[in-house]
DNA sequence: CGTTTTATGTCGGGCATCTGACAGACAGCG
DNA sequence: CGCTGTCTGTCAGATGCCCGACATAAAACG
């Protein structure tokens, strides 16, 4: 399930930290963010942005709907694509940086372009993650494959009794799993009947049968539509 | 649509071509594929390989369905990721080499760091695609922006009177659209019954009614399911 | 040229999920 | 405490699409 990949994220950021000043000035600008506000692209040139503390929210908006990419968090890195929006979820600061300026000051800067192979990489596999969702997965299973990686990336073991974190409400899972508000909820509710995992206090439950958790997680039941 | 990122694609190849002898021997392979035949992972390192001629296409395989993610062609770059399949829809030719292998050896190479940036950035770019196409668009609406890129590929205009080819049959059309051959077909037919497009030939159609194709792809009706 | 194989067209039934609407639960704040 | 806004639960109706089955058309092949 996406392996960590943590000798780029440390390092980017130390390299921007410690070798930046080797760096042409004004390549990279830092930008601080307050919870809710939105990465506007000042003109149409493609930015690449590295997360520096806190989260940014990376989504579509389309007509009416919106379907978070990825939530990023520090040492993540992002292309801002067309089409595609970010937003703070917290507090954030961040670098941010034209792909063309990047791309001349950087042919020359091996560490860095390794670093930026391994952070389109990672964001490339949580792309495909999303897509396997929205391709292969009902509803369900969707909602099952979150909590699994919410255990994983909470460090948690996948035993009953454990407590899992949940970092998003009902909405927010929707926008993240590409369905909606009163499915996420109503499923949500009926995965807790059949005994799969309890309530406990908001944003957190407690596993229950986990093998019934792990049949939906890995496709028990198959999306056909 | 995705910009042709060509400076890449020709260099790639050139350099793996004329500079390939700086490299140490056996990191890039040449392999030969026929149509239909699988490339099989011998182990479960990840690979990167460039096309050098031909087309392989590039699939999910889960429980029982398909789903091509991209038809890659001469000058092409992928990364073998889990699950992921590749197929050769014709005779082709490619370099393979290991990933670990390629990311020690290219470290300090900076002109090809810089073309596998751009490789990977492409097929982000596919995946976005798609991921876009299945989270925001109905059948009819990912049939009609498979032709508009299909005409844009093949450089012709969209404008009525113009015959535009569609490389895929049926099947493999739902396949890389994440549908069914039978709602392909019958969308298909209702949108030339409508008046988008007249029937050419065989793999081969005429454009009519270009503003009805541009109002789908558009997403007029947009997905809500 | 007939036969076989493959690609395409069409239909009816079923189902997962969306929509819109409303009610209850919880949190923040004066 | 009571008010207000936001989050959450649930329902009934509508719908886009899948599935299986079968019919037709077009290519492949002797």
């Amino acid at each position: 399930m996406m392996p960590p990949h943590s000798p780029a994220h440390s390092s980017i950021l130390a390299l921007l930290e410690t070798e930046g000043s080797h760096l042409p000035r004004g390549v990279f600008q830092k930008v601080a963010f307050e919870r809710g506000q939105l990465l506007t692209h000042p003109d149409d040139a493609d930015y690449i942005v590295i997360i520096k503390t806190g989260c940014m929210r990376a989504f579509w908006l389309a007509f009416d709907r919106e379907l978070s990419l990825a939530y990023l968090r520090p040492g993540d890195m992002f292309s801002t694509h067309t089409r595609l929006h970010m937003q703070a979820s917290e507090p954030t600061r961040l670098f941010i940086a034209r792909r063309t300026a990047v791309e001349q000051v950087l042919a020359v800067h091996p560490a860095f372009q390794q670093a930026l192979v391994h952070g389109l990489a990672k964001v490339l596999g949580q792309t495909m993650t999303l897509l396997e969702d929205l391709a292969f997965h009902h509803a369900r299973g969707r909602i099952a494959r979150y909590v699994v990686r919410s255990a994983a990336q909470a460090g948690i073991a996948l035993q009953p009794g454990q407590v899992v974190p949940l970092a998003l409400g009902m909405e927010e899972m929707a926008a993240l799993l590409g369905t909606t508000r009163q499915t996420v909820s109503t499923e949500f509710n009926a995965m807790i009947r059949e005994g799969a995992f309890a309530r406990e206090r908001r944003g957190y439950l407690r596993l229950r049968d986990v093998s019934l958790l792990e049949n939906w997680a890995s496709g028990d039941g198959i999306r056909n539509t």
